[in-house]
DNA sequence: TTGCTACTTAGCAATATGGTTATAACAGAA
DNA sequence: TTCTGTTATAACCATATTGCTAAGTAGCAA
C-alpha cells in the first residue's frame, strides 16, 4: 500500500489539505451524502438535511468551487450532483477506517470490563 | 463504486469530519510524509520538516488522538510512527484526484490560448 | 412592467485553530 | 542530588470558519 516517498512542495501540501478541508465539515458530509444517489435541486437538499437555505447554498458553492459536485440550471431550479468520483472512495476509507479503531477500543476494554452480561 | 445510500446520524457525520479535519493541515500532512517510509524521533521530524518543537509535538498529539500515528518511547527519545493505513489511501486518493482536475483544466484553457507554441 | 419562486451573496457574531513563546515534565548521566 | 537533552503542555494572539439574518440576483409568468 504505501508507495515509495516522494518529494512534496508546500504548495502541494496546501492543495491536498485544502482538499480534505472541503470535507472536513458535517454539513457538508450531510450535503453530499444526499447526493449520494443522483442529482438533486437546492431544494430537495434544504429539505433532506434540515439546514438553512443560506447555509447549504453557501456550503454548495465551496464543493463546487472544489471540484466535488456540479452544478446545472434548469429554469428555477439549480441541480447539483457529485462529479468527483473519489468522493466515495475517501468517505469510505475513513468510515472503516473508524470502524476498525472502534472495533479495537471495544476489544480493550471489554477485557477490563467485569463480566457482567457479556454475551 | 458508489454503493447505495446508508443512513448517517450527526454524530458519525461528525466523526467522519473530525477524522477528514486531522488530515486538513498542510503541517500534519507534512509530518505524516516524513513518516511515510517508517517510524522516526520528534526531533527528526523536527529536522526534516522545519518546524518548530512545540508545533511538531502538538500536531503529533493531534494525530496520536485520531489513531494515526502511534508513540513508543527509547530513553531520551520518542517514537513516532503511522499506524492506520487508511493514510496512504486517502492522500493517494486526494493527490489523484487533484491531478485529474487540473489536467482537466489543463486541457480546458488550452483550447482557448492561441496557439504559441504548443508542443 | 409587476410579482413570485428559487437560489446566492453580504455582513456580523461566536467559535475554533494554528503558530509563537515560555514553562514544565520526563529520562538518563554524572 | 544536579545537570542536560528531549519532548510535552500552557497561555496568548491572530486568523479563519460557521451559522445566522438580511438583502440581492436570476428566471419565469402574468
Amino acid at each position: 500500500m504505501a508507495q515509495a516517498k516522494k518529494e512534496l512542495s508546500d504548495a502541494a501540501l496546501q492543495m491536498i489539505a485544502d482538499r480534505f478541508k472541503v470535507l472536513a465539515e458535517p454539513m457538508r458530509l450531510k450535503i453530499l451524502h444526499t447526493l449520494w444517489d443522483g442529482e438533486l435541486t437546492v431544494g430537495e437538499i434544504i429539505a433532506a438535511t434540515t439546514a438553512l437555505q443560506a447555509n447549504v447554498s453557501k456550503h454548495l458553492g465551496i464543493l463546487q468551487q472544489a471540484g466535488l459536485v456540479n452544478r446545472r440550471r434548469d429554469g428555477l431550479n439549480v441541480y447539483y450532483r457529485i462529479c468527483d468520483e473519489t468522493v466515495f472512495a475517501l468517505c469510505e476509507a475513513v468510515c472503516a477506517s473508524l470502524h476498525d479503531r472502534l472495533a479495537a477500543q471495544i476489544g480493550e476494554i471489554t477485557a477490563a470490563v467485569p463480566r457482567r452480561k457479556r454475551a
